[in-house]
DNA sequence: TTTACATATTGGCAATTCCCGAAATGTGTG
DNA sequence: CACACATTTCGGGAATTGCCAATATGTAAA
């Protein structure tokens, strides 16, 4: 697992980004129930559909899922298409990787 | 002790800032030995002045100060001046916070 | 005080980021 | 197929950042 420092902290560099990375950390507690309108039921990890989340920023669609983009592209969040609905989760395991970088490394 | 966390990714977002933390870790192996022309024998601390921070980072000297100033409000960095040099060392208190922030709470 | 040197601050242009609306794409339903 | 809806991509104006040269400030030595 290699850490892309620079294209994390410009990920995290961001309150809403920042935001949403921690209201994943407990999707239930910050969103809605997801997947209801999914035709077979499905294991979401814990994932959050974009329109929730855009709802909860209050932004732009087109700026919700930019920036879910860019802290995927971080390797911070992963994402799953189910139906029209992609639901993006925390990368723990990046998460994880990054705060061990910061003790040992940086 | 508070974590601005934009700030800081913000100042973690650059290629030479984050070298200058690293480069800072270990003093003594990446720059050549501090506070010869000092009147008076000071513990520096492993801070390293601007100049020999400078000529590694290969950047002129008013990006080199800028890119310490905008690390120090960060808190990543601290600075002592003695005489005409201004010596910057890595401020491990925020260092270790910000680790474990991003364990704990991002 | 004059000079030299270390550092900090200022001004500015190029590049990047922020955030949006508009348009395009993907996907299930009638 | 046509349509509605979720999401992504595109184009652009405003704001921020990157980096420099020029200038200003602080400090020690001549």
């Amino acid at each position: 697992m290699d850490i892309d420092m620079i294209e994390i902290s410009k990920a995290l560099s961001n309150e809403t980004r920042l935001n949403i990375l921690k209201w994943l950390r407990s999707p239930e507690e910050n969103f809605p129930p997801q997947g209801g309108c999914l035709s077979e039921p499905v294991d979401l990890k814990g994932g959050v559909c974009v329109s929730s989340i855009q709802a909860k920023a209050n932004l732009s669609p087109s700026t919700v899922s930019n920036y879910l983009d860019t802290l995927q592209r971080a390797g911070l969040l992963l994402s799953e298409r189910h139906g029209k609905w992609t639901y993006y989760r925390r990368n723990e395991e990046t998460l994880g990787c990054l705060a061990e970088y910061i003790k040992t490394e940086l």
